[in-house]
Parts: C-alpha cells; sequence; structure tokens
DNA sequence: ACATCCATTAGAATAGTTCTAAATTACCGC
DNA sequence: GCGGTAATTTAGAACTATTCTAATGGATGT
C-alpha cells in the first residue's frame, strides 16, 4: 500500500468518527492504529511521536488520546493508581495484568464466560463489565 | 461494651496482624473497623480523622492506609486513575461501581460465577481476579 | 482569500501520593 | 520505673500524571 493510500485510510477513520485529520492526530493515529493491539501510557505515545521525529506536544498527545477515546477510537484501562492506559481494541474483552512486568494482555470476553449476574441497583443498569486476571509468577 | 475493652480489642487486632498500635492507628482503626465494610479514599479518612478530633497528619493516614494493606487488613481498589479506594472487606468479593455517583458497593465473588479461565501465560499464576461492574441510571 | 472556528503548544497549575529528616513514642530488658 | 533502641509521626518539600490557560497556528467552507 502506498504512503497516500495510507494516509487517506487514516484520515477516513479519524473522520468517519468526527475527528478532524490534522498532522499530529494523523502521525499518532499511524502508530496506534498500524493493525497490532497496544495498552500504552500517554508518555509511550510520545516517546513513539518522537522517535518518528514527529513533533507532536505532549499537551497534544493527551488531547488526542482524550479525543480518540471519546470519539469510540480508544478505551482507558485503570490498573494501578497513577496512570491510565489506552487500549487500541476496542471491543468486548478482558485482561490479564502481569503484576511483576506491569504490562496487560487481552483476552476474549468469551474466554472468562460469566454465568449470571447480582440484582443490580434499584434504577441502574449495567454500563460495562471489567475483567482483570492479576497474575504472578507462579510460586 | 466498655470503652477499654474496644480499646484492647482494636489492639489485639493490630498485634496480630504484626502492626504496632500506636495512638494514630488505633484512632484510624476505631473508625475503620467499626463493623460497617466502607471503600474509602485517603482524604476521607483523614476528614473523618479530624471530625473525632483525632490529630493525625495526612502523612500518618497515608503511612497506616499503606500499613494496613501490607499487613491484611485492608486491600486497594482501582476504579479511575486518580486515587485510591481502601476497601475495609479483605474477603473474596468484587464490585459495582456506580459512574454518576462515584461510589462502590461490594458483591460476593459467587454472585458472578466464573465457568472457567483462559490458560495463563506460561509460568505464571493467577493471584487475585478483580471484576467492576460499571453501572449507570437506565435510559 | 476571508472569516471562523478548532487545534496545538509551552508552561503553569492541580491533585494524589510519597519522600525527607527531625522530633516523638513504643517497646524491651533490666 | 528507667534507659537504650528502633519504629512512628510529622510538616513540608518533592514527585508524577494529568489538566488548564491563553496565545499562536492551521483546517474548513464559502
Ligand atoms: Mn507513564
Ligand atoms: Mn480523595
Ligand atoms: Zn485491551
Ligand atoms: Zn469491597
Amino acid at each position: 500500500m502506498s504512503v497516500k493510500q495510507k494516509h487517506d485510510e487514516l484520515a477516513a477513520l479519524l473522520q468517519g468518527a468526527g475527528v478532524r485529520p490534522t498532522r499530529q492526530r494523523l502521525a499518532l493515529a499511524a502508530w496506534l492504529f498500524d493493525g497490532h493491539d497496544k495498552h500504552v501510557t500517554a508518555e509511550q505515545v510520545h516517546d513513539a511521536a518522537l522517535k518518528m521525529r514527529a513533533h507532536v506536544s505532549l499537551a497534544t498527545v493527551y488531547n488526542t488520546l482524550n479525543n480518540f477515546t471519546t470519539a469510540g477510537l480508544l478505551r482507558q484501562v485503570v490498573i494501578d493508581g497513577g496512570q491510565i492506559y489506552f487500549d487500541t481494541n476496542t471491543g468486548d474483552h478482558y485482561h490479564i495484568f502481569d503484576e511483576e512486568g506491569g504490562y496487560l494482555t487481552d483476552i476474549p470476553a468469551a474466554s472468562v464466560p460469566i454465568a449470571r449476574l447480582p440484582k443490580l441497583p434499584q434504577g441502574k443498569s449495567l454500563s460495562r463489565i471489567d475483567v482483570v486476571l492479576r497474575v504472578r509468577t507462579s510460586s
């Protein structure tokens, strides 16, 4: 695929989500949506942008990650206090968290079948289920 | 139950967990372990201490909550980035999080039966399962 | 091209938590 | 009880992730 084709595809992705395809957003989207699922912090995205010699400020990285999240292109995952992971996989899935390595892996929702749920509080409905399997090196 | 009996019970609880029963720790424990399960932030604990006219600095609140957690008297729950909830229920349970009100409710682990788990990474074993049901006012 | 609105940016501000180092307190053996 | 020792408390500074501010720059539609 040509460089121009890739650019146009990304621009279409952003426009389809109601996000203007600026130079900075396209540069970050090119890295985020390269076909490999990622769980990344703002700082990791910023570092990646620097390595690509794309000049994107840290403030713009935060703005962009938040925009993409609102637009449904990313979702947030919170594991530890202290930092937010942005997840390029927006499908229905759960996570394995390696407590020693500090990294996340996706697992399909169907791999953790939940037979039934408790009664929810009066007038409330389910917005999302988060499941995290925390793992460590076997003793 | 007399005030002295209550004090002695709390002191025994702390000593049993390998934590020295200082004045500050006893004051915080008296409020935390009053029989009602709580999900509280450090600031909420500090405010409660002020209302009880116990003079406990914020640094000591953090030290104490972390000590109690290490000693197995509390556990941490992370929901949003930005702040840590300390949970006085250390048993096997999951949570309902009200996204609008920002508060947590306990649910027994048995109320969300998990039929099976995916294969874990080579050499890793399960340390804990976190399940959060996020709810909102029904549309 | 023009006007308008939206995005980008550096740097300051904010918020939750941890760190530092000095003063105080709990504990243990006598 | 008394003294020695190690653990705890504390105020304030430091740290970290994130958001805010306000000024500059860029995209879009006509
Ligand atoms: Mn980071
Ligand atoms: Mn708080
Ligand atoms: Zn994921
Ligand atoms: Zn709980």
